[in-house]
DNA sequence: CACAGTTCTGAACATGCGGTCCACAATACG
DNA sequence: CGTATTGTGGACCGCATGTTCAGAACTGTG
């Protein structure tokens, strides 16, 4: 008994993320949104409220998506759980258009100017740094890491090794030395080859 | 023959960098700054040009001081370097106040608006990377780590590791989980324990 | 003391913003 | 077909922004 929408709800937070992803929530007016998605302001604000509340729900979207996207790397052999860490860290890499991730922009521009954003950000770093933990688990089962290890800490090194790349490409650093990071970061080379034969357990500090 | 000036050039820029560092450069208005610095806004346009302008001075001034900062973990002997590195790592989680880093900031917010500010960024993280890189060939020569290793990789994944945590701490991650990745990062059990005796060279991919 | 040179000040301006509103169009149902 | 109901898009408002400018304030020199 009503006129129904032209419009898909969840084409038109795409579109914004897209936005929101290129310039910013401060960067973005409210027309710049209603150029991209193709809806008036009024229809936008009819649908979704404030440009605030916009910027949530595509937050949530993203979030979302990311964290089922890496929910994915869960799913395999035991044995290549490095491999999937691995392709998750250079993954970025192939995207050649410099747009980063909206996440780290939430976090980096109003994190703690706005509570609902930053608890939807931090939500989402850790259920990350949660499925990194399963898969380096997952290694350790299959005899490819130190079972004593702190498997937290290691999949919290992935993921900030992770944020920290996207950093770096943005700013634009040549994608080959990101690369060998990112190897490097996984093959976990790191910085314990200590010449000691065998496991060395490190002597905590100074 | 002239009105001197009121106020120190280099105290105004540090003002006007605590202002963009809490709150960013869109969700900065002059007016923020004029009160951050003391200057009225003529002044500030007198001085500094416009907005951007202002800016690039206080971005360029912050990754100068930062890599500085880092050049500084470069004396000392060399068998503490990766202590050196650790601390350089766990320094930002003593900042009770989770003010955040302004390249990181510029970076996620302009890298790529602004061609100055994108250029300026890309200098400092390969400033960084080169000493972090000089701190692992430190470590290798003081045989903590593979001489054979890629000092440059090694060194980036600190640095991305680096960058890494400072989203995590932003994002209001638990700075006890933040210290332990920092650790494992540096110890670099990260990933390599397999259970194979002595060193193991990577078998390259899949 | 008068002048010149420079800086500071605060008001004024144009612009673009986020947000609101409303007349019209389009639909579904009786 | 008529009517109630909802989506739509553009006009509109108040406000805050970045920037400019004319004049006051100040210092050093002749």
């Amino acid at each position: 008994m009503a006129r129904p929408r032209k419009f898909e709800e969840h084409d038109v937070v795409v579109a914004a993320r897209r936005q929101f992803t290129e310039t910013g929530y401060h960067g973005t007016s409210v027309e710049d949104i209603s150029r991209a998605t193709g809806l008036s302001k009024g229809s936008l604000y009819g649908a979704f409220g404030d440009k605030e509340a916009l910027f949530q729900r595509v937050l949530d979207d993203y979030c979302t998506a990311a964290e089922e996207s890496a929910a994915t790397l869960l799913d395999g052999p035991e044995d290549q759980a490095l491999e999937r860490l691995r392709s998750w860290l250079l993954a970025p890499l192939d995207h050649v258009d410099r747009r980063g991730c909206l996440l780290a922009r939430a976090t980096a521009e109003l994190a703690w100017e706005d509570d609902a954003v930053a608890t939807r950000s931090l939500a989402a770093y850790e259920t990350l740094l949660d499925t990194c933990r399963r898969l380096v688990e997952q290694a350790q089962r299959a005899g490819l890491v130190d079972p004593a290890a702190d498997a937290e800490a290691l999949g919290g090194v992935v993921l900030a090794t992770h944020r920290g790349l996207e950093a770096l490409g943005k700013a634009g650093m040549d994608p080959e030395t990101m690369k060998r990071i990112a190897g490097a970061a996984v093959d976990g080379i790191a910085l314990t080859a200590a010449p000691v034969r065998g496991r060395r357990r490190r002597t905590a500090s100074a």
